[in-house]
DNA sequence: GAGGTTGATGTAACTGGTTTCATGTGTCAA
DNA sequence: TTGACACATGAAACCAGTTACATCAACCTC
């Protein structure tokens, strides 16, 4: 009944007094054990356990100044490309013995800004940013705190923050000449919504920037499954012929290629059919989707290291450019093979 | 050069000097600011735009005794299962202003315990835990902290810690016994690894136990779109022949689809197909993939709103069971409809 | 046996906020 | 003019740890 305190959690204190010591010497033989005499040692251990004591992690913040979690603000949790990214990031900072905080911003860049917010004022020691289009309250934030914050998902050595990630132009042009090459001519571009989502509109610049004597039409359509299948509806019920189709994310090709198989079209000899992203779904269905192979897994780790290199020792990462290939597999043909349907 | 301390950031009392007021008055002004004169406020404000301060979330927490976030300790991120749950997970507990961790566990016991550890040390005020088999370090740790924990992914009114999910045994149950109406008796069962993975276990169990008169041939494979192939190749090379294929996992189901599809055997014309837990992949698959929707959604909704109710008010909440449904899709068919390969 | 060194422990200051309580000023009614 | 009261503000205690420094005993050396 007296040992016994239901009230509320035991403190450095009470273990000391428990186990006639002083706090400082509590506080040893939870941080350099080797410091304290083993007989001192087991006393205090002992109070410990008697009165179920557990450090509180705010104070100890307060002295180290650390508070050992990072934040990492991305579009959705939906897209398997995302999921990857954040396991990748997860796995090396737990190495590091850094705890992930995630925050969905839903493309939205007033809501990436308040949870920006929020995690700057729950303490976070660093953040990871997908993407480029930023509230400017969120800069404002960053520049203010000081915080390492290090963007994401693409790649550009201007930016005021480090960059780690790839030419979303550049990628959607490595596809498009793909497709350019096997001679196709009358392209559709099934892509998601630009509103919000920098590395659509990215893309889509880029496929414009390229120039070639192609004819592209473009559908608009939501990143989904679904999205996919809708956005092939679209394009086969708008009365023109494509000999190819291009999605600008792999989940949007693999509900395409429902959408086709749905329809009885065969891909690739009635149409091909390629993404971007390289999803492990890409890979094995059949047929299995050419695409561009975005190296999120990769990407994700260097975020990590350079993250946490920059929260524990104040370097100042540089950007980094990572390289995307393109993949070829089954689901693309040459156009003079192609018996458009 | 006197103004701007560039050595490190300012604290409250850097503000309270500038400002020439006391610590007490920019205490006010940050957390109730009608208490404070206007003119005094904007001195305040001035000096904390001049200092660029920003209060430490660290001293804030330890007089609180808040930190404002939970932890949860998955399986993967690479299921999209599990994804999504954590997904409606963090929007509920956003909702609230509560952030959420992310730690995986691979589904190996110790792992999840030194995380569940580390998510305690830097000051999580609950976890979200899925799953059942859990090393007794982690029991120790939550009663010894008192930690708000909950259990989901399985449902058990019995735990000792409350439990928000389905039962796996049951889910199972379902599925088998939907081919078994349809008159399938010889069915390949592929399932993902039974060490440390309690779910599927679970619902090997929840097959063994419903004593159906039906052949049941096991493959276990790893959890994955190429486990599903693989499994599916073991399962046609093995010499015996099956008219129903059952899946423990979407995502195998959907590897064996493609599998299948691989070797020109149709779905589900020469074999049934189904699969459990209902991915957007398996609506949108052609053929659309029977299987036992769980609503992982609603559980992480669920979880997140007790979790929270918990930690807020103390209310430890009560076991809640969520019910599995079947949807029948177009990947199965009466046996006698079968034309086995 | 005096002086120096080492090791173990305690005292108290410190981290950066919040909050209680005391103080001082201004307004209003009696 | 004075007592009552609200309002704005400051001083200092407080939260739960860490840590610089002081203390003291024990051991060793000359």
């Amino acid at each position: 009944m007296s040992t016994q305190g239901q009230k509320k959690r035991a403190n450095l204190r009470d273990v000391a007094k428990q186990a006639g010591v002083s706090v400082a010497t509590v506080s040893r033989v939870l941080n350099s054990p080797d410091a304290v005499k083993p007989r001192t040692r087991a006393l205090v251990e002992q109070a410990i356990e008697e009165l179920k004591f557990v450090p509180s992690a705010a104070a100890r913040a307060i002295n180290s100044g650390r508070t050992r979690f990072v934040g990492a603000l991305i579009p959705t949790l939906d897209n398997a490309i995302f999921a990857r990214f954040l396991a990748a990031l997860e796995r090396v900072l737990a190495e590091r013995q850094l705890s992930l905080i995630v925050a969905t911003t839903n493309d939205d860049p007033q809501t990436e800004a308040e949870k920006a917010r929020g995690l700057v004022d729950i303490g976070a020691e660093g953040l990871i940013i997908s993407g480029v289009t930023h509230d400017p309250a969120l800069s404002a934030l960053i520049e203010r705190v000081g915080l390492p914050a290090i963007v994401t998902s693409y790649f550009d050595s201007n930016d005021p923050l480090p960059t780690i990630g790839y030419d979303n132009a550049a990628v959607a042009q490595t596809a498009l000449r793909h497709l350019h090459d096997l001679g196709h001519r009358n392209i559709a571009v099934l892509h998601g919504p630009k509103a919000g989502n920098d590395r659509t509109r990215a893309r889509l610049d880029g496929l414009e920037q390229l120039g070639l004597t192609v004819e592209l039409e473009y559908f608009e359509t939501e990143i989904s499954l679904a999205g996919g299948g809708m956005a092939v509806d679209q394009a086969c019920d708008s009365g023109r012929s494509f000999s190819a189709i291009l999605c600008l994310s792999d989940v949007i090709a693999l509900g395409a290629l429902f959408g086709l198989q749905r329809r009885g079209i065969q891909v690739p000899d009635n149409v091909s059919l390629m993404g971007i992203d390289d999803l492990p779904s890409s890979e094995h269905a059949v047929p299995a989707l050419t695409t561009v192979h975005l190296p999120v897994s990769r990407m994700g780790e260097h975020a990590a290291r350079a993250l946490s290199d920059w929260v524990e020792s104040g370097t100042t990462p540089a950007s980094y450019r990572l390289e995307a290939t393109l993949v070829e597999r089954a689901s693309t043909l040459p156009y003079w093979r192609t018996r458009v349907k």
